[in-house]
DNA sequence: AATGAATGAGAGTTCATTCAT
DNA sequence: TATGAATGAACTCTCATTCAT
């Protein structure tokens, strides 16, 4: 594989001003995405990305100083997606049943473009250097979203929130990338069982006792 | 040069029937499971495997013919445990809440082993050729167990069991998954919040009536 | 690992179009036609050839989808040579003494560029996919020609034109290439011998009669 | 290929008296000839050849102490072939034809046990060190063979012995081993051109002058 | 003696990365 | 600034050979 990390890694070489720079590494970063989801991490060489992208290795490594760099770019973005689909789910000035709406609406369009890049995005690919620092950051940001959003819906208090922000966020995700992989993606049927399944989740009664001894019982409403 | 037999690419190249085949292949599995959930696709090499294994990469090719269908076996063991779980949760003879227990302390216990692994294993990796028979024979056997754990544990009807069924997989594997790479898994309220997904998830009153509009009531109990 | 794209294992990766390509691919298929000769088969790796060449293994890889083609294209390239000799020697302008002059002179002169390289090419070596093809097309090519040379060198008619013709190519490239193993491809008594053994041959009064039983008799002129 | 040459490579580890070793070895020869004629010296692992042989890789090693002492013994069996076809077509108590057919028989006969594992086994495949002495023994007593051929069956005198009969040689080996490769040995036509090949090169007019200029006049008889 | 699992050097091939043009 | 030929470290896989049983 090769892998070799010789430069700081830095998030980019050059900050693309131009309009032409920008489109080129648009166009990289979608070609990456697109061979992810297509052909998965063992597909996805620069030189295949490049020629996707319509451009030349060596431009790709004009604005990426590696490899790594390249996928958490398009970690990144994926990130930016998603933050903002969360953003608009906590946001306490519309219905809570909208709330939900647009979480799962968001959550599904986000997945829309590259389907299958995603979960391969998220699950595995090696984090660049730099990632520990970029993605720990939009990773903490996005426990920020989903414990917002957590407790923006959820009727009680609860000590949970932390797990719970987890749980919700893994499951939604881990829902979401298994209609994707089934090419389901656009059924309302799906849009439909998942908004029960946040609802029902974020509605389900909560207490701040700590460790309440799980029983029969608590199962029932 | 050694002309290239392309071979089924299938299970193993000879089954170990001896203990001590046995207790090799089974080292090495374990290895690349090891190895998969520390270093990612990537750091999974061959050899890396052959030695975590504390055998040679020559004993390694005995028994898998190549690199994919190591981590095709892997994978399987995988599904195999994961079809015990849902074959537990899916008793009619306990009573509910034991099946729902059963279900996110199999799963939970089942990630255990290699918490990072199983990501990685589901979610990326190139499938072997074979694998494209044995995976989606694993796969719908999966499916079907999740459907029948569906019905078994809803209420009402629905015919929405082939899209329940996914999402109620796709979110307690992400949300396990997640867990995993928090290193939360042996956590007491992650399997609470775990139960409670689940629970409510089913519990959610769902009737058989086809593509009922979507509205602000049906978020309400 | 690179999902395997098994590739017609055609001729080429790419054609060399500029002629610093042009010098490259030559280079190599002249060090992979030296090391056959000099080593064997068996010393023949692609490492070697490159370092042969004064190239790297990489720039081996871009022209040569893998080893096989690799020799292939060595022994289209033999092929061409010994065809343009075939079609020389069957050139019916000119006397049959120039005639048969120019074949075992040119058979000379086209083993003499790698004296042992070509007995290992013909005689061992795999063939490469696409040779099946390509192979077999200049093999049948050779055929053709060393019939039209029977026929135009032969006196009388005879119905044994296919074996004689294969007869003759086996005979003088089997001479020759036992001449070259010892190293006496330049003695003018080969030269001559060879002359003698073609013009011997092609002289042996024949006739149309089929199977005539063979008898002391046939053998005194 | 690995090919350590760690011992002296002698000839054998054990001569096999009993009738049991005996056979094996046979078999093991046997073995390796078939699998050189039909795969080719990249297809001959020593492996494939103990599997062949109906022995374990562990009985081959006892008998041979490497391969190339292996493939040295097969070669060392078809140079006994070939010199006792020699020595009958030698005997000058037969009449001329007869030792020309002898010659022609014997060679069609020596290579249709193993049709094409003689070529490779000559023009191909390394050397063992021993062989150095053995290979280079028999070949000097081959080419003693012909040379007895030569002149007990050529006319004239002539100072071109040594040449001439290598280029019989030669070309003999090779119009057998070009029809051995078209499956065509046991084909008349083919017996009667060889000897008709073999007859008129041997009655061709000779002379001692040395490197008389060779010119139109001399093709003619 | 015979067996065949185990070994590991080394061969074929890929692909991240550089740099002359 | 853009290009893509060239590079070579690292990877997958084979097979000659050993040795415990």
């Amino acid at each position: 594989m090769a892998t070799r990390i010789p430069l700081p890694s830095g998030a980019m070489r050059k900050e693309p001003r131009q309009a032409r720079s920008r489109a080129t590494t648009d166009a990289i970063l979608d070609a990456a995405a697109h061979i992810l989801g297509e052909r998965g991490w063992a597909g996805l060489t620069t030189n295949a990305v490049a020629e996707a992208a319509g451009a030349s290795i060596g431009s790709l490594y004009q604005y990426f100083p590696n490899k790594l760099a390249l996928i958490d770019a398009v970690r990144r973005r994926h990130f930016d997606d998603v933050l903002a689909v969360l953003h608009a789910a906590a946001n306490l000035e519309t219905p809570r049943a909208s709330r939900i709406a647009a979480l799962v609406d968001g959550m599904i369009a986000v997945h829309s473009r590259h389907p299958a890049a995603h979960r391969v995005l998220l699950e595995e690919s090696p984090r660049g250097d730099d990632s520990r620092g970029v993605h720990d950051l939009f990773g903490a940001e996005c426990k920020r979203g989903y414990e917002a959003l957590f407790m923006a819906n959820t009727s009680g208090m609860s000590d949970h929130v932390g797990i719970g922000a987890r749980v919700l966020a893994g499951a939604l995700a881990g829902a979401v990338h298994e209609a994707a992989r089934q090419g389901a993606l656009s059924s309302p049927a799906l849009r439909q069982e998942l908004i029960t399944l946040v609802d029902t989740y974020l509605s389900a009664p909560r207490t701040e006792a700590k460790s309440r001894p799980f029983g029969e019982k608590s199962l029932r409403r």
